[in-house]
DNA sequence: CTTAGCACTCTCGATGTGAGAGTGCTAAAC
DNA sequence: GTTTAGCACTCTCACATCGAGAGTGCTAAG
């Protein structure tokens, strides 16, 4: 790919920004009248022209302006845009929401959606941090009925989970108590496969209770299937490139459909991803670009968040929220979860 | 209202159904074509005059077939409707899909929300039932970080909910399994009120666990805002009458809104009840209807559920598929929670 | 290399038109 | 009195036409 030069590179910056404000096809007397070219629209074609050629720009039709192509935003989001950070009042704002809100994690990803929504003008989606090497905390066994045995566990870092157990003949809670008691003798602090080898030699329901147990802590490796915010929807819809129902529909499809985000959001902690167009990837969202992180704590507990919406969305903003709330939800998960 | 004549409540009942099925007014030859009348389209276009000006039906202009009007829709849900029960497949289809799926709530919602969209072909919405009078049966303090302590609380029934709370100064396990067992000896089966009763006296920090308990049992009592469970949204936008972005986004609006659902449905458990065009109260809703219930236990625990879809939607099977589904989450909740 | 000028192309909105669907009304038939 | 056939009327919808406007590409001159 050769390099553009200069003013180029100033024309489709230009375009780009123009195009995202108003959602409608940019020509070169639009730029030339803004003057901060110092050169005549005739100029500006020829260089658009060439744009062109090189696949930054499009049109939609002879008569139209020019409309940027998915390498165009590619090319501006790597190499033209600035002001990346959000501005101090927006981090204040996000700050003192995250402070107002208590400590529990479902109340900040609701949160960090709802952030994620209002700074990038589009749709968020944030999934709990799983667990990759789950550790047992504590486990406690409660029965609810007679037939009937709650089990919650408490994961190394502070992660609770529950599950249910129908027994086929009552057991007392003294007795439960006491089989809790011995898997938390015996395997505080272990992971799955050492629980499975300190754990031999069990009575019937002691053994279903291990297998719960292992169950349980497999399931919190990629419990975020269930998990997930979302925020923003009803914003992006209104967006004019969602007015035919055709591309709307295949966005509302992508957030409803549970594995699209863990599918799609495959990045490490700390960068941030720009996915432009569905990038061939995800065709039916060939209208859509992704601005997406993983936050967490790289091999202990990780999720990821990010906001779906037109190609032509705000990309400075996005990408400044998404960075600015994966490092925050990153801190959180380090302060409370990890000991 | 003066009684319409069995040969009006007829026509009626066929003008909605073939309204519901094409989404099409429907005019007179179409309904005497079908043959079921054995008049002619002259007679039953008087007949669908009365019936306008009676209120049912109206025009979309001068020279369009019929479309019901609320008041319609109203009376065909009331008296004419028939097989609102589901059909013994699709009950087995449920039940067996319930049958498949772990002893677990959150499961239960979503996969509760999925069927109701299925069969009604509209968008659903679940929440999660909450505690009317919620008795503590057990709590547990875990110190997660020397400043950090988890506190699990369990209620009679086996709703487990959690919470953190960070310390000035650090508190040893040893101490905190102590407060903990404190609160288990005195208070296990006490509602909110008997327990701050009951605890007085506090060190500072149990005094501190205790205002975090109370405030955890009052949360649940409405902490359905939080855990509500979407689905179908996607096929409902695929009805032609939310091409109009205005519709679609009045509805997706209703829907992302956490506050809506709890406002609106409110009703005994049992009963089934049908909103037609927002009945004036959702003005912004007056192209949809819904379809709701409560389900779980009287007095002890109980959520909502129910299906959003435009006027014409299927009501039959949308009453039928909420009756079923809430009366389906009753028995678990009442199977699973209560003691 | 830049620019003015110009012909050309294409969209968009307004306007018009004919076919089709459905109605309301009237008068005749049952 | 109810039903029906017939007919004029109305309104939408799809389609075509048309001019204005916007924007381009090209050419030739600066």
């Amino acid at each position: 790919m050769s390099e553009l030069t200069p003013r180029q590179q100033k024309i489709l910056g230009m375009v780009i920004r123009t195009y995202i404000d108003t959602a409608t096809p940019v020509g070169s007397k639009a730029l030339a009248e803004s003057g901060e070219l110092g050169v005549s629209s005739a100029t500006i074609r020829n260089e658009m022209a060439i744009l062109e050629e090189l696949g930054y720009l499009t049109h939609p039709h002879t008569s139209a302006g020019r409309v940027p192509t998915d390498k165009g935003y590619r090319y501006f989001v790597e190499r033209l845009m600035d002001d990346i950070e959000l501005t101090p009042e927006e981090k204040n704002m996000v700050r003192h929401q995250f402070h107002q809100a208590r400590l529990e994690m479902s109340q900040w990803m609701q949160l960090a959606a709802a952030v994620l929504a209002r700074l990038s003008r589009s749709a968020a989606l944030v999934t709990a941090p799983k667990l990759e090497q789950p550790r047992l905390r504590h486990l406690e066994l409660i029965s609810t009925q007679s037939q009937l045995v709650l089990m919650v566990v408490v994961f190394q870092g502070g992660l609770v989970r529950q599950r249910m157990l129908s027994l086929r003949e009552p057991i007392t809670q003294d007795v439960l108590s006491q089989i809790a008691d011995k898997f938390n003798k015996t395997c505080v602090g272990l992971d799955a496969s050492s629980i499975r080898a300190r754990m031999t030699d069990l009575a019937d329901f002691e053994a279903e209770v291990l297998k719960l147990l292992l169950d349980l802590m497999d399931d919190s490796r990629d419990q975020a299937l269930g998990e997930v915010y979302r925020d923003g929807l009803s914003e992006v819809l209104q967006e004019p490139e969602f007015n035919r129902s055709s591309e709307a529909n295949a966005l509302v499809n992508a957030l409803e459909q549970p594995g699209f985000l863990s599918d799609v959001m495959r990045a490490p902690v700390g960068t941030v991803q720009v996915v432009i167009g569905g990038e061939g990837r995800w065709r039916e969202l060939s209208a859509c670009s992704m601005v997406f992180a993983r936050y967490g704590v790289e091999g202990f507990a990780t999720g990821a968040l990010g906001v779906l919406g037109p190609t032509r969305m705000p990309y400075g903003k996005a990408i400044g929220a998404v960075r600015y709330v994966a490092d925050l939800m990153s801190d959180l998960v380090s302060d409370l979860y990890t000991d």
